[in-house]
DNA sequence: CACTTGCGGCCAGGTCCTGGCCGCAATTCG
DNA sequence: CGAATTGCGGCCAGGACCTGGCCGCAAGTG
């Protein structure tokens, strides 16, 4: 029954949009009678849907928050925030949240209609500007297009250029993404070498769907993790700093938000900062962001860093 | 109709998670015979989304992007990271895309199971420290509670520290949030002193919906957010950064690729970089998060935070 | 207390769903 | 080229389901 699916689904959409609905205009907007209207409350209850009714004058429908997640009905500008807002998500370095937001992303753009995925594009261009990120960063295309393949089991072919800058064509069967810290691999099966290698996602250009299915092959160990950790042998080493900030928490609240929740009070006028991060740089400029004075204890070599930062500030300070 | 329609739903969510689908396998996991299968596709058709089917060994269907968002059906995870991300959205200031953000927002947020609820508000903490702003942030919870009661016209209390300093506690109708380059404000009806006001949302703590439902107003002029910019009166100048990087435009891609759009090459070793910003703070950051060595042409106040910035990071290097 | 709004039983007429069967078309593979 | 796989959709029959209308009931509101 195409109608009545087709009614159901308005029917969540309009209870999405907003939060009280009399049962008197939901027939209007539906088209269909109040007892239906009742009908079909009942039907998205049955379905495990949480719709509340209050009677009286001012009485009415809600849809709440219940155990699982109900089909979200969004509409162009909405998908797009999402679409967005998951992009930058998942190019950023949110510890544990982009392998999901990436599937995530997969998800809608598969179904991302054209003109919105023009619009997508385009404002992901534009807030890149904003949203600074220390290191290299990852086109989230090419991001969706891999993570895409792996789950489609679909080949891929792209250009890559290995660390001693010697470029390729590879043509894989794309396994896994891995996330470490503020880098992605991708870990795939070279059909031209035929052995497993680990691709580092900055280095890769150009990624393309060939085409081709393939039937899934076991990864040795199985974890994609574990094998790209095996096979990066110990790059990319964290550096922990603890710091002492010239202000009381409250302060560093008030200034930084973001910082306050590493801050242990020492007294009236400081505490303490500890904060960890593969990149110097970034970790150097966390400390400046804050904006209060501070003394870094360790490491020695974030210390040798604001030195360098500060040259260079001064130098354009003076200039 | 329930099974039906809850058939419909399933079958969607399955052709959301994985691109191609055999009918027979649909036909195992929906526990009906294929021919059901055809017609859920061909009423799936019916309702606007296109699933595409290819024949032969290997065949199947696949729901492909169309003209209209299909119903998006989400998992756990799925749910948990969008809603992670369009809450740094809404948070950020991202020209154009937060009132969206937070739309979108409200409305999952509305609907999102509790325990999911929870696994948000902690990632979130985690989050906020990797996702660093200038100036005095907002809470997302605090957007979502003021989004939802306007979208809702419900009434609102909450505790006020004007520009002065003196505290006071309000209870309005609320009426939009309005987003100018990285602030907030809050555009309402204020019920005990019978008039419009414009509320800074970094100034609001405690926002709770009343409870009472009100009639919308006609707000002067129509349009809130010229309403906050007559009320505003020139706070917030911008400052304009003129900037010459010591590196070529290529370079300047390679280390910092969200700062390439803004410049202009000048010769093989330099570059011109252009930005705007409300906080000089702020600004000073962007540019030494470059990473290269630069000059400062304008505006003084920059030269001077640069100074300052250097010093402090100089005091920290010395330590 | 009057009024509004939701609830759900009951009814009758008509529509729609499902599984099975079939011939057809498209594609892949040997 | 031919066999096999997969999707398409017509047809059928039995049964289940939908809808609108009507009603008495319960629960808020003023």
């Amino acid at each position: 029954m195409t109608v009545t699916s087709g009614r159901l689904l308005q029917l969540l959409s309009l209870l999405q949009t907003r939060r009280d609905w009399p049962g008197e205009e939901l027939a209007r907007r539906l088209e269909v009678s109040r007892r239906t209207i009742r009908r079909d409350v009942e039907r998205l209850r049955e379905l495990g849907y949480p719709v509340q009714a209050t009677t009286g004058p001012d009485g009415g429908y809600r849809l709440e928050a219940g155990t699982a997640m109900p089909p979200l009905l969004l509409d162009d500008d909405e998908a797009v925030a999402i679409a967005v807002g998951l992009r930058t998500a998942a190019g950023a370095f949110v510890d544990g949240i982009e392998e999901t937001s990436l599937r995530a992303l997969v998800k809608l753009e598969q179904v991302l209609p054209a003109h919105l995925r023009r619009r997508v594009t385009a404002l992901n261009e534009a807030t890149a500007t904003l949203a600074p990120s220390a290191g290299p960063t990852v086109d989230p295309e090419t991001l969706t297009i891999i993570a895409g393949a792996c789950r489609d089991h679909e080949c891929l072919r792209f250009a890559y250029r290995a660390k001693d800058g010697v470029e390729s064509r590879r043509v894989v069967e794309p396994h896994s993404l891995v996330n470490t810290g503020n880098r992605w691999y991708f870990v795939a099966w070279d059909c031209d070498r035929d052995a497993w290698r680990t691709f580092r996602l900055d280095r890769l250009e150009r990624p393309t769907a060939a085409g081709r299915r393939f039937q899934p092959r076991q990864l040795p160990g199985g974890d994609p993790a574990a094998f790209v950790a095996r096979n990066l042998s110990g790059s990319a080493p964290r550096h922990e700093a603890r710091v002492t900030l010239r202000a009381s928490k409250a302060e560093v609240a008030l200034r930084s938000p973001w910082a306050a929740s590493q801050c242990e009070p020492i007294d009236a006028v400081s505490c303490e900062y500890r904060a960890s991060d593969s990149s110097i740089e970034w970790l150097a400029l966390r400390l400046a962001m804050i904006g209060v004075d501070f003394e870094v204890h360790e490491p020695a070599v974030l210390r040798e860093e604001c030195g360098r930062l500060a040259e260079r500030l001064a130098a354009a300070g003076a200039a």
